[in-house]
DNA sequence: CGGCGCACCTGAGTGC
DNA sequence: TGCACTCAGGTGCGCC
Protein backbone atom coordinates (compact mmCIF):
# COMPACT_ATOMS: atom_id res chain seq x y z
CA UNK A 1 0.00 0.00 0.00
CA UNK A 2 1.67 3.06 -1.31
CA UNK A 3 1.57 5.55 1.64
CA UNK A 4 0.93 8.87 -0.50
CA UNK A 5 -2.57 6.77 -1.73
CA UNK A 6 -3.02 6.27 2.32
CA UNK A 7 -2.41 9.83 2.75
CA UNK A 8 -4.51 11.28 0.31
CA UNK A 9 -7.11 9.19 1.39
CA UNK A 10 -7.85 8.99 4.61
CA UNK A 11 -6.40 12.00 5.96
CA UNK A 12 -8.56 14.37 7.63
CA UNK A 13 -11.32 12.40 7.25
CA UNK A 14 -13.96 11.28 10.17
CA UNK A 15 -14.46 7.27 11.03
CA UNK A 16 -17.72 6.76 10.93
CA UNK A 17 -18.36 2.84 11.01
CA UNK A 18 -15.77 -0.10 11.99
CA UNK A 19 -16.92 -3.56 10.19
CA UNK A 20 -15.37 -7.08 9.46
CA UNK A 21 -15.85 -9.21 6.67
CA UNK A 22 -14.01 -12.60 6.56
CA UNK A 23 -10.79 -11.59 8.36
CA UNK A 24 -10.53 -7.88 7.53
CA UNK A 25 -11.50 -4.71 9.32
CA UNK A 26 -12.97 -2.21 7.71
CA UNK A 27 -12.63 0.94 9.05
CA UNK A 28 -15.35 3.65 7.17
CA UNK A 29 -14.85 7.26 6.58
CA UNK A 30 -17.02 9.53 6.28
CA UNK A 31 -16.49 10.55 2.75
CA UNK A 32 -17.12 6.68 1.58
CA UNK A 33 -13.50 6.06 1.86
CA UNK A 34 -12.65 2.42 3.79
CA UNK A 35 -9.13 1.44 5.62
CA UNK A 36 -9.01 -2.40 5.00
CA UNK A 37 -6.84 -4.39 7.99
CA UNK A 38 -5.62 -7.33 7.87
CA UNK A 39 -3.79 -8.77 10.98
CA UNK A 40 -2.47 -11.72 9.14
CA UNK A 41 -1.17 -14.21 12.05
CA UNK A 42 0.77 -12.10 14.14
CA UNK A 43 -0.80 -8.07 13.83
CA UNK A 44 -2.32 -6.54 16.50
CA UNK A 45 -4.16 -2.33 16.40
CA UNK A 46 -3.55 -0.73 19.33
CA UNK A 47 -4.15 2.90 20.57
CA UNK A 48 -1.54 4.91 22.14
CA UNK A 49 -0.66 7.99 23.42
CA UNK A 50 1.19 10.10 20.88
CA UNK A 51 4.77 9.65 23.10
CA UNK A 52 4.42 6.15 24.17
CA UNK A 53 7.75 4.81 22.48
CA UNK A 54 7.08 3.13 19.04
CA UNK A 55 7.47 -0.93 19.20
CA UNK A 56 9.87 -3.13 17.20
CA UNK A 57 7.71 -3.98 13.96
CA UNK A 58 4.62 -0.58 14.30
CA UNK A 59 4.04 -0.31 11.06
CA UNK A 60 1.68 2.39 10.69
CA UNK A 61 0.73 4.85 13.14
CA UNK A 62 -2.32 7.00 12.55
CA UNK A 63 -2.51 10.19 14.65
CA UNK A 64 -6.48 10.64 15.44
CA UNK A 65 -7.53 14.15 16.71
CA UNK A 66 -8.17 13.19 20.57
CA UNK A 67 -4.05 13.26 20.28
CA UNK A 68 -4.05 9.35 20.26
CA UNK A 69 -2.66 7.17 17.68
CA UNK A 70 -4.08 3.97 16.30
CA UNK A 71 -1.06 1.59 15.46
CA UNK A 72 -0.44 -1.43 13.43
CA UNK A 73 2.47 -3.61 14.41
CA UNK A 74 2.47 -7.03 12.78
CA UNK A 75 6.16 -8.66 13.73
CA UNK A 76 5.73 -11.19 10.60
CA UNK A 77 4.71 -8.93 8.53
CA UNK A 78 1.80 -11.65 7.13
CA UNK A 79 -1.02 -8.94 7.78
CA UNK A 80 -2.05 -6.32 5.32
CA UNK A 81 -3.07 -2.59 4.65
CA UNK A 82 -4.84 -1.21 2.10
CA UNK A 83 -7.51 1.76 0.95
CA UNK A 84 -10.42 1.75 -0.99
CA UNK A 85 -10.47 5.39 -2.20
CA UNK A 86 -13.62 6.43 -1.91
CA UNK A 87 -14.10 7.74 -5.57
CA UNK A 88 -13.68 3.32 -6.14
CA UNK A 89 -14.80 2.43 -2.40
CA UNK A 90 -18.15 0.77 -3.69
CA UNK A 91 -16.60 -1.06 -6.61
CA UNK A 92 -13.99 -2.41 -4.52
CA UNK A 93 -15.67 -3.41 -1.56
CA UNK A 94 -18.19 -5.00 -4.28
CA UNK A 95 -15.21 -7.14 -5.54
CA UNK A 96 -13.63 -7.78 -2.43
CA UNK A 97 -16.93 -9.11 -1.04
CA UNK A 98 -17.21 -11.28 -4.54
CA UNK A 99 -14.06 -13.10 -3.43
CA UNK A 100 -14.70 -13.95 0.02
CA UNK A 101 -17.01 -17.23 1.20
CA UNK A 102 -19.75 -17.29 2.99
CA UNK A 103 -19.95 -16.19 6.70
CA UNK A 104 -20.18 -18.53 9.45
CA UNK A 105 -22.26 -16.65 11.42
CA UNK A 106 -24.34 -15.32 8.44
CA UNK A 107 -27.52 -16.31 7.08
CA UNK A 108 -26.42 -18.58 4.07
CA UNK A 109 -24.43 -20.92 6.26
CA UNK A 110 -26.45 -23.64 5.57
CA UNK A 111 -26.86 -27.65 4.68
CA UNK A 112 -28.30 -26.68 1.23
CA UNK A 113 -25.60 -23.78 0.84
CA UNK A 114 -22.90 -25.93 1.62
CA UNK A 115 -23.81 -29.24 -0.46
CA UNK A 116 -24.33 -27.05 -3.58
CA UNK A 117 -20.97 -25.21 -3.23
CA UNK A 118 -19.20 -29.04 -2.96
CA UNK A 119 -21.32 -30.72 -5.57
CA UNK A 120 -18.73 -30.12 -8.44
CA UNK A 121 -15.49 -30.43 -5.78
CA UNK A 122 -13.87 -33.46 -4.55
CA UNK A 123 -11.13 -31.59 -2.63
CA UNK A 124 -10.81 -32.59 1.28
CA UNK A 125 -13.34 -31.13 3.52
CA UNK A 126 -10.29 -29.66 5.47
CA UNK A 127 -9.29 -27.68 2.68
CA UNK A 128 -12.89 -26.65 1.76
CA UNK A 129 -13.32 -25.23 5.01
CA UNK A 130 -10.40 -23.39 4.89
CA UNK A 131 -10.61 -22.24 1.77
CA UNK A 132 -11.43 -18.30 2.18
CA UNK A 133 -13.33 -17.98 -1.31
CA UNK A 134 -15.43 -20.52 -0.17
CA UNK A 135 -15.73 -20.26 3.65
CA UNK A 136 -14.33 -17.19 5.60
CA UNK A 137 -12.55 -17.01 8.47
CA UNK A 138 -12.03 -20.37 9.24
CA UNK A 139 -8.29 -20.74 9.80
CA UNK A 140 -6.43 -24.27 10.59
CA UNK A 141 -7.15 -24.32 14.45
CA UNK A 142 -10.92 -24.49 14.09
CA UNK A 143 -11.10 -26.18 10.81
CA UNK A 144 -9.12 -29.38 12.55
CA UNK A 145 -11.55 -28.79 15.58
CA UNK A 146 -14.44 -28.69 14.00
CA UNK A 147 -13.64 -31.57 11.79
CA UNK A 148 -13.03 -33.86 15.81
CA UNK A 149 -15.98 -32.44 16.74
CA UNK A 150 -17.67 -33.63 13.50
CA UNK A 151 -16.65 -36.64 13.52
CA UNK A 152 -15.52 -36.21 10.34
CA UNK A 153 -12.22 -37.23 8.43
CA UNK A 154 -10.47 -34.17 6.99
CA UNK A 155 -9.65 -36.16 3.95
CA UNK A 156 -12.69 -36.84 3.12
CA UNK A 157 -14.02 -35.86 -0.42
CA UNK A 158 -16.33 -32.54 -0.01
CA UNK A 159 -18.76 -34.31 -2.70
CA UNK A 160 -19.52 -37.16 -0.59
CA UNK A 161 -20.55 -35.31 2.27
CA UNK A 162 -24.20 -35.75 2.79
CA UNK A 163 -26.63 -32.85 3.71
CA UNK A 164 -27.00 -34.29 7.53
CA UNK A 165 -23.17 -34.58 7.54
CA UNK A 166 -22.99 -30.83 6.35
CA UNK A 167 -25.32 -29.89 9.02
CA UNK A 168 -23.53 -31.63 11.72
CA UNK A 169 -20.39 -29.24 10.53
CA UNK A 170 -22.08 -26.24 10.59
CA UNK A 171 -23.39 -26.87 14.06
CA UNK A 172 -19.89 -28.28 15.52
CA UNK A 173 -18.51 -25.17 13.68
CA UNK A 174 -20.94 -22.04 15.49
CA UNK A 175 -20.45 -24.21 18.65
CA UNK A 176 -16.40 -23.98 18.35
CA UNK A 177 -16.25 -20.52 16.92
CA UNK A 178 -18.98 -19.43 19.77
CA UNK A 179 -16.67 -21.09 22.34
CA UNK A 180 -13.30 -19.70 20.94
CA UNK A 181 -14.86 -16.07 20.92
CA UNK A 182 -16.10 -15.93 24.25
CA UNK A 183 -12.40 -17.44 25.39
CA UNK A 184 -10.85 -14.57 23.34
CA UNK A 185 -9.45 -16.37 20.75
CA UNK A 186 -6.24 -19.59 21.02
CA UNK A 187 -3.34 -17.87 21.85
CA UNK A 188 -0.92 -20.60 20.55
CA UNK A 189 2.45 -18.48 20.17
CA UNK A 190 1.85 -15.00 19.83
CA UNK A 191 -1.74 -13.74 19.75
CA UNK A 192 -3.71 -10.96 21.52
CA UNK A 193 -7.07 -10.02 21.30
CA UNK A 194 -8.51 -6.39 20.48
CA UNK A 195 -8.01 -6.37 24.37
CA UNK A 196 -4.11 -6.81 24.48
CA UNK A 197 -4.99 -9.79 26.51
CA UNK A 198 -4.36 -13.68 25.10
CA UNK A 199 -7.24 -15.52 24.39
CA UNK A 200 -7.60 -19.19 26.27
CA UNK A 201 -9.67 -21.27 23.86
CA UNK A 202 -6.13 -23.44 23.43
CA UNK A 203 -6.47 -24.69 26.83
CA UNK A 204 -10.26 -26.25 25.41
CA UNK A 205 -8.97 -27.52 22.17
CA UNK A 206 -9.39 -31.60 21.36
CA UNK A 207 -7.05 -32.38 18.98
CA UNK A 208 -4.84 -29.60 17.34
CA UNK A 209 -1.22 -29.64 18.73
CA UNK A 210 -2.02 -32.58 20.31
CA UNK A 211 0.45 -35.16 18.36
CA UNK A 212 0.48 -38.41 20.07
CA UNK A 213 -1.67 -37.36 22.89
CA UNK A 214 -4.70 -39.19 24.01
CA UNK A 215 -8.19 -38.74 21.68
CA UNK A 216 -10.30 -37.12 24.15
CA UNK A 217 -13.30 -39.38 22.69
CA UNK A 218 -11.73 -43.18 22.43
CA UNK A 219 -8.11 -42.36 24.45
CA UNK A 220 -6.43 -43.46 20.53
CA UNK A 221 -2.88 -41.45 19.97
CA UNK A 222 -3.82 -38.01 17.45
CA UNK A 223 -2.41 -38.01 14.52
CA UNK A 224 -0.65 -35.33 12.63
CA UNK A 225 -0.68 -35.10 8.91
CA UNK A 226 0.39 -32.36 6.27
CA UNK A 227 -2.84 -31.55 4.38
CA UNK A 228 -2.56 -29.06 1.78
CA UNK A 229 0.57 -27.44 3.42
CA UNK A 230 -1.00 -27.37 6.87
CA UNK A 231 -0.79 -29.17 9.97
CA UNK A 232 -3.28 -31.68 10.35
CA UNK A 233 -4.48 -33.47 13.43
CA UNK A 234 -7.10 -35.86 13.72
CA UNK A 235 -8.34 -39.46 15.70
CA UNK A 236 -8.25 -41.93 12.89
CA UNK A 237 -10.21 -43.85 15.22
CA UNK A 238 -13.17 -41.23 15.47
CA UNK A 239 -13.14 -39.79 12.24
CA UNK A 240 -14.04 -41.64 9.82
CA UNK A 241 -13.69 -40.76 5.46
C1' DC B 1 -12.43 -23.86 -13.73
C1' DG B 2 -10.65 -27.16 -10.02
C1' DG B 3 -6.97 -28.64 -7.29
C1' DC B 4 -2.56 -28.44 -5.63
C1' DG B 5 2.07 -26.69 -4.24
C1' DC B 6 4.55 -23.03 -2.82
C1' DA B 7 6.25 -18.32 -1.38
C1' DC B 8 5.88 -14.82 1.77
C1' DC B 9 8.08 -13.63 7.00
C1' DT B 10 10.29 -13.94 11.56
C1' DG B 11 10.99 -15.78 16.15
C1' DA B 12 10.90 -19.86 18.92
C1' DG B 13 12.54 -24.21 19.42
C1' DT B 14 15.73 -28.10 18.51
C1' DG B 15 19.98 -30.55 17.62
C1' DC B 16 24.82 -30.75 17.10
C1' DT C 1 28.02 -20.33 22.99
C1' DG C 2 26.75 -20.38 18.37
C1' DC C 3 25.20 -21.88 14.20
C1' DA C 4 21.97 -24.31 10.92
C1' DC C 5 17.79 -25.94 10.39
C1' DT C 6 12.58 -26.62 10.95
C1' DC C 7 8.14 -25.10 11.98
C1' DA C 8 3.91 -22.13 12.44
C1' DG C 9 -0.08 -19.99 9.42
C1' DG C 10 -3.65 -16.69 5.84
C1' DT C 11 -3.51 -15.57 1.48
C1' DG C 12 -2.53 -15.17 -3.39
C1' DC C 13 -0.24 -16.73 -7.38
C1' DG C 14 1.18 -19.88 -10.84
C1' DC C 15 1.11 -24.34 -12.92
C1' DC C 16 -1.10 -28.59 -14.59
Amino acid sequence: MPRKLLHESIQGHRITAIDRRAKYLLIRMQDGSVLVFHLGMTGKLGMFPMAAPKAPHDHLRLLLDNEMELRFNDVRRFGSITVWPADHAIIQEEEFNSSKGIEPFGPEFTAASLTRLARRRSMPVKTFLMNSRLIAGIGNIYANETLFAASIHPQTRVNLLSEKQWQKIIDCCLRILTLAIAAGGSTISDFLGASGNPGYFQLQLAVYGKKDEPCPGCGAKINKETLGGRATYYCSNCQSI
